[in-house]
DNA sequence: TAAGAATATTGAACGGTGATTAATTTGTCA
DNA sequence: TGACAAATTAATCACCGTTCAATATTCTTA
């Protein structure tokens, strides 16, 4: 039995989702269960539930954890200042790349939906928004006469699409094969629709 | 005991995938098991294997049927005439429409990933490519010197952009809430993308 | 028609899952 | 030191997908 507070209920908590982060990885969605990130911090199941109301939960901050490298992975972008369009398409290649290099914690990002007794907590929904944010900078940059409100419209529209476009391309279901086409569409996409609110 | 030839393999396999629909529509995809499909037709899980190599190849073919559906859906839009952006976006709100009315089957359309072993089947990828021919079509109306494969890309783009609307739109995802929010994202990025296009 | 072959169907079993709980171990403090 | 409180485990429950021997039913042949 590991001893009692040899870490605390937050440490507990972070190797869990380490752990939880590293089956992730080596095995997918399917490998994810609450015995083996148990056995993987030297617990038993049942500490988990000490610490996290149920698997959805211990998800939600595996989740968590994925918006933040996501956010850090695009912020960085911002270190070699270009024109707002090129930046744009530099943070959509990162989104892209962090989705294929990541592919299981990205697509749990958006697969798993939490129960309904469990809501989305705002603290949540605020790291989505700051991710939101980065992406709103540059389109004010671009089109300077747009509304607050529009601009936060844009960048909903242009992420929506580049998730899309992420998410069928990435998994193959475009009938249009090859690793080239997921690139090429959120090229296409970002290109045309900066395009078009230009011109409107 | 189910008497034997009460049923042909055939009329079993198509038993199980309505089925498995009904449970899908009323439960989600938690509630769908073997057990309960199986039940639901009188027979039990063994039973299905006879006909089935799994529960994956079970859901392959509830999929199948959803992009039937689907495709019925978006196609009846053609039956009443219009300029091609505005079918554009009427065939956008009714894949819209339909993900929001058969949100767990839709849903499981893209978040279940079948195992290796069991390569997605080249009838499939023809439903899926079925399915974008409808956009292809007016696509091809409103842009005329758009070459074959420049068409197809744009179908695929324009796909994916409302395919990711209707996902972060329809799980919230976007921190704007409000059911009003997807459908302004769908059409704002139809509108703006085909006029980029317009424009280029 | 009777017997035997063939097949449809079941039910039990296996190893897994998430979740809950009683029991046990451990650390702390009076 | 002893009692109390907290941490941890082990056992349990109700499921899950899958397999397979046993059984029930039908078909074929004699």
């Amino acid at each position: 039995m590991a001893r009692r507070s040899d870490h605390s209920r937050e440490e507990i908590q972070q190797m869990a989702v380490r752990a939880a982060i590293t089956i992730l990885t080596e095995h997918g969605k399917e490998g994810l269960s609450t015995r083996k990130v148990a056995g993987a911090i030297g617990y038993t199941a049942g500490t988990l539930y000490l610490v996290f109301r149920n698997l959805d939960e211990l998800i939600l901050h595996v989740n968590a954890a994925t918006l933040d490298e996501l956010h850090k992975e695009i912020a960085r972008q911002l270190e070699t200042p270009c024109d707002p369009q090129s930046m744009i398409k530099k943070m959509s290649m990162a989104y892209m790349n962090f989705a294929r290099n990541n592919f299981a914690r990205w697509s749990l990002l958006f697969t798993h939906r939490l129960p309904e007794e469990l809501p989305i907590p705002e603290w949540f929904d605020a790291k989505v928004a700051e991710l939101f944010a980065l992406v709103e900078k540059p389109i004010k940059q671009l089109l300077p006469d747009l509304d607050k409100s529009e601009c936060k419209r844009a960048s909903r529209v242009l992420w929506s699409g580049v998730h899309g476009a992420c998410e069928l391309g990435l998994n193959d279901k475009l009938t249009i094969g090859g690793k080239v086409a997921a690139e090429e569409l959120v090229e296409s996409l970002v290109e045309n629709y900066l395009n078009g609110l230009i011109h409107q």
